[in-house]
DNA sequence: ACCGTCACG
DNA sequence: ACGTACGTGACGGTT
């Protein structure tokens, strides 16, 4: 694969000299060159990631407290009246936030369930999956979802955010780290800014407190589309994968058009959804049983599905077996940069534990692929950026986001900057593309 | 310090 | 026959 690296790959001495080699000189070669691709993804990825990252950690992002504040008052009057609504209806006093208390009542006193799943301590499980199979037994399950989710974004976000305003810069800074997830990852604490609600009206709104530095500046977004799966068609080199992001409008719908063998037209929202959740699990190590539970759908069905997928794109199924079989040679897979997760319990004899490092041996070139493709990104574009003296700061990565504060006289060479270097960070037989947002703030940009 | 839960990609 | 999808971090409750 040609890359487009910059700055200039290391250079060494050349072990692809054509001469007739014993067999343990040539093991002994491979093992050198295998060793320097470690080098090049620690010279020419990691090291200039990470000025990079000590230059967004610094910079921070600036915090609209009134926000935060006015919608405290809001939520916590809401929460406060869903308590209350939750002990009526239970006709006991206890605390609605302890899972022990919640799953005695709801259990025991209540007997909604005679059969209640057990957590591994032995307490009744009251997780989000749990309860929503339970929603058309009483209307105190609702209630009791709600609740959740209201305090988990008082507790962890509309409150924590502000006490981790800086009183120097009067902005937040969180810490990237660099070397913890095992596929090659950028992870986030204190306070973990990669995992900001979205997915919900309510939470999506704590993104309006995300604001520019000043007036002068504005929030820029900008995000690959579906780059785990571009990524995936590009290693297994399946061919309909590709044909499909070369061609199709809606590769979601082009999916479901290939397992249901039907006409683009007749494919329904709820084929797509399905292909769509097909899709999701291919990434992750699909198994029948895991997607059929996801769909809400029998096992049968689900093996049918995936059936179907694996009918449609021949390639991905040998990808992931093949995969696996390298796993279990080499104890351990690559990335396209030749990133390395190690797999140490892909021979175990237990097959539980087993199967767990089986699927981490198909997920994680694909997501390690994907990091590195940002992470060669933000080199590109910090190195674009010095080049032609822009002023904006990246601040904030979210796994395959950007956002910047963006000067507002800088903008349009900005997105023009970002579009260039996150479109052709890599070179691969699909397209990447980018989708780019402008605002007030992270929820505008989005 | 651990568990259960839930926020994100 | 097993028990279900991959990767993280923060919070409150419990031990």
């Amino acid at each position: 694969m040609s890359l487009l690296l910059e700055p200039e790959p290391v250079k060494h001495d050349s072990f692809c000299e054509e001469t007739i080699l014993s067999l343990e000189l040539k093991h002994e070669l491979e093992t050198k060159m295998k060793e320097n691709n470690l080098i090049d993804l620690f010279y020419n990825i990691e090291m200039p990631l990470l000025s990079i990252l000590a230059d967004m950690e610094f910079a921070g992002v600036s915090i609209d407290v009134p926000t935060l504040k006015e919608y405290a008052i809001v939520l916590n009057e809401e929460v406060d009246g869903i308590e209350k609504e939750i002990k009526e209806m239970a006709g006991v006093d206890f605390n609605v936030a302890s899972p022990k208390q919640l799953g005695e009542v709801l259990f025991d006193t209540m007997e909604l369930d005679s059969k209640a799943k057990k957590t591994k301590s032995g307490q009744y499980s009251t997780s989000e999956a749990v309860l929503s199979k339970l929603k058309g037994k009483h209307e105190i399950i609702q209630k009791i979802l709600d609740f959740r989710s209201l305090k988990k974004l008082i507790s962890t976000y509309v409150e924590a955010l502000p006490t981790y305003i800086n009183e120097k810069s009067g902005r937040i800074h969180t810490s990237f780290k660099q070397a913890e997830a095992a596929t090659g990852r950028l992870s986030s604490i204190n306070p973990n800014i990669q995992n900001i609600p979205i997915r919900t009206p309510q939470g999506r709104y704590v993104r309006k407190a995300f604001i520019p530095s000043d007036e002068n500046h504005t929030f820029l977004s900008a995000d690959y589309s579906q780059v785990e799966l571009r990524l995936m068609a590009h290693m297994s080199e399946d061919k309909a994968m590709i044909d499909a992001f070369n061609h199709a409008a809606d590769f979601h719908q082009a999916t479901a058009a290939k397992i249901y063998k039907l006409p683009i037209e007749e494919v329904s929202k709820d084929m797509r959804s399905r292909a769509k959740t097909a899709n999701f699990g291919i990434i992750y190590g699909i198994s029948a049983w895991g997607l059929a539970e996801r769909l809400g759908i029998s096992r049968k069905e689900g093996k049918e599905l995936i059936t179907g997928y694996f009918e449609s794109y021949p390639g991905v199924k040998l990808f992931m077996d093949k995969s696996v079989e390298v796993a279990r040679k080499d104890e351990f897979v690559e990335t396209v940069m030749n990133r390395r997760r190690y797999l140490k319990d892909i021979n175990s004899s237990n097959a539980i534990v087993r199967s767990v490092a089986e699927r981490n041996a198909i997920n994680a070139p694909v997501q390690g692929s994907a990091a590195d493709v940002i992470k060669l990104a933000m080199i590109g574009i910090s190195n674009r950026m010095k080049a032609e003296g822009l002023k904006s700061k990246m601040l904030i990565q979210v796994h395959d986001e950007l956002n910047f504060d963006c000067l507002k006289s800088e903008l349009d060479q900005m997105k023009l900057i970002l579009r260039e270097e996150m479109e052709n960070a890599v070179k691969i037989s699909v397209p990447l593309t980018v989708d780019m947002g402008v605002g007030e703030n992270w929820l505008q940009a989005h």
